[in-house]
DNA sequence: ATTCATTCATAAATCGGTTTAGTAAATCGG
DNA sequence: CCGATTTACTAAACCGATTTATGAATGAAT
């Protein structure tokens, strides 16, 4: 990186030690130390303003205090919060992160885990594409520390942490069903992962024991690009929707420049609930319903289980857990009966 | 990080030839390779499912193909936009960026500035508090590969890359006035760093040269908790502002919120020009009228000038460069005059 | 005086690659 | 056919730390 690097050895001689010695200093083994040497070593780096190659240390005690996380969408403000929760988390405990980002992209996904294999990183944070079983497994075989988050993964028994979509989608639709709405909709992006297919699973269920129908028009998933196209077609129709519920704050972002493009009123025609933490949720008017995800709390027990992992170094390795956390619905206008006329 | 571990040594006895081989064979030295040997090697590492471990190959190599950012708020949108265009560059250049976030805080960048470069990092991304100039220094004389962006460093000649703060202004603040405005406050953040400073000077600047005068309790700056309560001052008063410059997102958060809850309306009582990018802008109503800063492209501009800073290795080194770029003001309703009534 | 702990410090091996210097065999030019 | 070159490969040093085995010095106990 820079020219005159100074070495433990530099050190050593300034000091008048040996190199072992400077290395017990550092790790702090005082045990069988003089005074008078600890202190000689502690001139020695102070002069020298010595700082230690944390690369060569790695190499040889096989950790690198390093960890990566491999997200899907860094766009998405679900998966920013959670990355910066484990960055505090780790941050706290001398750990360090690496974050990609895959674009839900298979091929990436795979080149950077591999990438952070070989940077000999201690552990993986995984917002699974899916799409990669094969490596999963290889990396769960390979007792690599990893933890699957936002998304289970069919058949790979490993950390996992996720949020309660079903029951989310589900208290979310008895709310809107109270303000008196039967023909709701929901829109996801692709149900390529676990927790668009529970939240498609809870709309299904949730339909069912309200006694309406589930009627597959409703149901839309498909790429955020092509959303505007459905909805489209979906207001076409005579029997339109008079609530919805944005799977993400990306889908969201389409389906409000859809409302406003053709002067939808909401509430009142259309009621709106929304998956996420909108920053601008209580700065629209009006307002926003949103569907809360303890991002904060589940990034930092991402960071704690994967940390006990790591510490437990392929012994006595903890089980596999799945956590699952509960969202909390968040009522505001957007959905709220008070400004919605009576039919 | 897992159990077995397979090293050169293993392929190279596998295939029955020496590590060395094996080396020269990774880098694609084939010049004077058999075809032979090529394949046997080439089988050996499918084989055994082979990867190189480049912890060991930084440390002789004495570069890890890994750059660090250090930004002051990744909450804060551009800061988020460039990072994502830096590690876009980097990405496909092989090379792996590390994000470190410091809140602004001084004593949080000197600790990571020094992680990084125990990590040996190749070089250095910054948006300096500008707390540090010490170790700013420093790293400029370890000949440390690094660039400051959105902040210059008064007294450290270095890459920096800025936006034109000062004109981008100005030209917002013109706008204004054409719109029939006069009374035109700005509100940002503390005025720690250039691109703050530059902000408010373009305020000055724009005011005298319209005749009009740069009224100080116009020229809010201070920490974002505490702008609710500087604007209820701003606006007990009789001579309120009918514009204001928002010095970025969260500011304008703080300035949607109070506008709310106090049911100012936009644009009738009172302008708005936001710097940023807001993803909202077009879906509020009404729309909000931006001052784009090239997040993209300088965060692009960034890594090439520090990858060409990286490559030049110390040697022949370019002199430090200073790159402005200019920022767009994208009119809408929110500072338009039309939806105004005419005073 | 001899034995045994205990304290303090070090030499040398090690981590897993890269790189340099060198060697043996094959090829070539005259 | 002989010396010079080229080709193909390798042994060993090296990067900068950690760790292990070892040794010297001191003191206490026998």
């Amino acid at each position: 990186m820079s020219s005159n690097k100074v070495t433990m050895a530099d050190v050593a001689e300034k000091a008048g030690v040996s190199k072992s010695t400077v290395s017990q200093y550092l790790n702090k083994r005082y045990e069988y130390m003089g005074a008078e040497t600890k202190k000689k070593i502690e001139q020695a780096i102070a002069e020298l303003d010595y700082q230690p190659n944390v690369v060569a240390r790695s190499l040889k005690q096989k950790r690198t205090s390093t960890i990566g996380i491999i997200v899907a969408n860094i766009m998405h403000s679900f998966s920013t919060e959670i990355c910066r929760a484990i960055e505090d988390y780790f941050q706290e405990h001398g750990i360090n992160v690496i974050l990609c980002n895959t674009d839900e992209d298979a091929e990436k996904e795979k080149r950077y885990i591999e990438m952070l294999q070989a940077k000999q990183v201690d552990g993986i944070i995984l917002f699974p594409t899916g799409k990669n079983n094969a490596i999963y497994k290889k990396l769960r075989k390979q007792h690599t520390p990893i933890l699957f988050i936002d998304r289970k993964v069919e058949g790979i028994k490993s950390d996992t942490i996720v949020a309660n979509n079903e029951a989310a989608v589900f208290e979310a639709i008895e709310h809107l069903a109270k303000q008196g709405h039967a023909k709701i909709a929901i829109v996801t992006a692709p149900l390529l992962i676990s927790s668009r297919i529970e939240r498609m699973e809870g709309y299904r269920k949730a339909m069912k024991k309200l006694g309406l129908e589930p009627k597959p028009e409703f149901m839309i998933h498909c790429e955020i690009s092509q959303i505007r196209g459905r909805l489209q077609s979906l207001f076409a129709e005579a029997d339109k929707p008079t609530a919805i519920i944005a799977g993400n704050d990306l889908v969201m972002l389409e389906i409000l420049a859809y409302v406003k493009e053709n002067r939808i009123q909401i509430p009142n025609e259309l009621a709106l609930v929304v998956f996420d933490n909108i920053r601008f949720a209580d700065l629209l008017t009006p307002t926003l319903t949103t569907i809360s995800q303890p991002s904060a709390k589940m990034g930092r027990t991402a960071g704690e289980l994967l940390h006990e992992r790591i510490q437990a170094g392929g012994q006595a390795e903890p089980a596999p857990r799945e956590l699952v956390f509960d969202c909390k619905l968040i009522v505001r206008e957007s959905s709220s009966a008070s400004t919605r006329p009576i039919n």
